[in-house]
DNA sequence: AGTGCGGCCTGTCCGC
DNA sequence: TGCGGACAGGCCGCAC
């Protein structure tokens, strides 16, 4: 996905466009998503007014008189804002139209992404209930990560994309974060000490806070809530560099498959 | 309980 | 030019 920062450069793009509007229609043009939406979802939502946009690792919630409207990017998923008269492209797959002639508009072509109109705390759902601190407050610090790897064999970087010890952070950013915390992908969760968890957590919230400057990573699909890309792909170190010059220290890139996903690292700079 | 893997989709790129 | 396979930002659900 989009990770955190792109969610969240979403979620500032579409706050003040949707935050007490009303919704006139809801259109579905496509249900197949991860969850399939049910009938009566766009009904249920037609009439309501918007009161928040907020976020919860991933997913962005939005709040309305008839139920929070839980929605997740998937890995190729954007949502945009554009005029209800503007013609649906391909993978055009939700639009929410409101009354002062907006649109929310859902694009994702390979719909792994999802919706869900959630009743009472939005919390509470199946899919929120378990997720583990979001990374830029004060409770994801390094005795929680230290506390949290303990007996744990993973490789920390598995570690790091697991959203029940922390969430947002995805396949880029994780490398991302290792790379700045010196510590190399493949390291075991348990093993790593004290300081090494510090600097984990420092690395963690810095990339993150650095990405959403930058209005988060573009590689193809994301684009913002004005259909922008995000420019921090100019400021990653190792993602996608295999073979390049570590921008520190010269030592070419590596890459490997790590639990199914291509990990980068430089050997020189991480142990 | 922790870990690893299959599966969900479309699109692109690479080698033959 | 066509085709098969690998791969791509995520993560649930299952078997062990």
């Amino acid at each position: 996905m989009p990770e955190l920062p792109e969610v969240e450069t979403t979620r500032r793009g579409v706050a003040p466009v949707l935050e007490g509007g009303r919704i006139a229609a809801v259109q579905v043009r496509e249900r197949r998503l991860r969850w399939p939406l049910p009938p009566g979802f766009a009904a249920e939502l037609e009439g309501s007014r918007i009161l928040t946009v907020g976020r919860r690792g991933k997913y962005l919630l939005i709040g309305t008189d008839a139920g929070t409207l839980l929605l997740h990017l998937g890995m190729s998923g954007s949502l945009r804002i554009v005029t209800a008269a503007a013609a649906p492209g391909p993978h055009d797959h939700v639009d929410v139209l409101l009354r002062s002639g907006r649109c929310a508009r859902f694009n994702d072509p390979r719909r792994f992404g999802s919706l869900h109109l959630v009743h009472g705390d939005p919390l509470a759902h199946p899919l929120l209930r378990a997720l583990g601190p979001e990374p830029l407050t004060s409770a994801f610090d390094a005795a929680y990560l230290h506390a949290r790897t303990r007996r744990r064999r993973v490789a920390v970087k598995q570690l790091l994309m697991n959203s029940a010890i922390v969430v947002g952070v995805g396949n880029i950013y994780a490398s991302e974060a290792l790379f700045h915390a010196g510590v190399a992908p493949g390291r075991a969760a348990g093993r790593l000490s004290h300081a090494a968890t510090a600097r984990i957590v420092a690395a963690v919230k810095r990339v993150l806070r650095a990405a959403i400057r930058s209005g988060g990573t573009t590689l193809r699909d994301y684009v913002n809530a004005d259909g922008d890309p995000g420019y921090f792909r100019q400021k990653l170190y190792v993602y996608e560099r295999a073979g390049e010059p570590c921008r520190r220290c010269g030592t070419p890139i590596r890459q490997r498959r790590q639990g199914q996903r291509s990990t980068y690292w430089c050997p020189t700079c991480q142990r």
